[in-house]
DNA sequence: GATTTTCATAGACAAAATGTCGCTGTCAAT
DNA sequence: ATTGACAGCGACATTTTGTCTATGAAAATC
């Protein structure tokens, strides 16, 4: 699983290590649950010893805390591409929200799982808070055309948002994670 | 923590003692964290044997299915109330989604957490689904009202609708939830 | 009322997992 | 070429786990 000799730099070598550890880990959760899951069985599949394992690693927690810290981190990229995007609020708005339902929608309920189980971590939640001061921003940008209702703050709403899209996360079509987006921006309109 | 000796009935001791382990765990889990927590220190801090322990649950996370079930379940009883009561169906969906994202405002984040992490188990998911058949159902009859919009079915509408206030243990004051509860109602209207 | 059966409890043991220390060998800087 | 830094891992003590068995109290039977 990781390269015995150095053939790179060390400072290279030692993130291709922590990617691997961070993939096999992954690996064994979804195989075999999450309980189940030893800082031995993850040494032995990755290919180190597990004293090794230790040294970049104090346990199976802090793992599963960067693993997720990587996720969210890809993903935040991906939004704020989407929402750095020339265009209407609204439409950026409805592009940022439907891809991450469909991100809530691909990794089902196991990403899911996790992220609610992570969520005390101190980084993680920083994670999730950009994310929401992403949704945030761009609902204020979309407030400022009057397609937002104004009897609740954006920062309650894009709470709201995050929360309903992961729903996603339970539907078995795209269509229906389609029609969820649609739904949750209805609740979001002004209201007569 | 459990009677030593047994005054009771010895149904009625077994079911003590299973209570006791659960509310044991779940203040180890509030206090030192999920991963943290061991068969070991259960038996210990509920006052009985380990091998006792291994006796009434086979590890852990059988302890939390069971634990997470019997707060499901209360919280089912309590919102079936709610919706048995008379009155407009609208009214209803209201008042049950409205106590819905209390619970889960009152448990936080935590309990959001746990659930999520439980998902794959049989009987949670099994409560899980009783909780969306009621919301279901209660939207079906909305349905019958012209209250609902009629593009997405009752189904993936209650998926929306739990999922959106779970987003009320995120929020500071019960003013909020409230606000959350008209936000989630607001997607469910028939769209112009 | 005496007995037998049932079963809750916990002591004890083996196996597995954990966390750490120290030695070995490689890389990088001087 | 020498030396400091550090990745890797063998090995040890400790903790946790899972199970087996003995003890004794409650319930059932006679």
């Amino acid at each position: 699983m990781v390269p015995k000799l150095w053939n790179e730099t060390i400072e290279e070598h030692r993130r291709a290590v922590r990617e691997a550890i961070l993939d096999t880990t992954w690996t064994l959760v979804t195989e075999r649950g999450l309980a189940s899951v030893t800082m031995s069985q993850i040494a032995e599949k990755a290919g180190i010893g597990r004293a090794t394992l230790y040294k970049y690693f104090p346990d199976v927690e802090a793992i599963l805390f960067a693993w997720h810290e990587r996720q969210i981190t890809r993903h935040l990229e991906h939004l704020a591409a989407l929402r750095g995007q020339p265009g209407e609020a609204g439409e950026r708005l409805e592009a940022v929200l439907e891809a991450f339902a469909l991100v809530s929608h691909r990794r089902g309920s196991h990403g899911v799982e996790l992220s609610a189980l992570l969520h005390r971590d101190e980084r993680v939640a920083q994670a999730q808070q950009q994310l929401l001061d992403l949704i945030r921003d761009l609902l204020a940008e979309v407030a400022q055309t009057g397609d937002l209702r104004d009897d609740v703050t954006p920062e309650e709403l894009a709470n709201y948002c995050l929360h309903a899209l992961t729903a996603a996360g339970n539907l078995p079509s795209t269509d229906a994670v389609r029609r969820l987006v649609t739904v949750t921006l209805a609740g979001l309109r002004p209201q007569r």
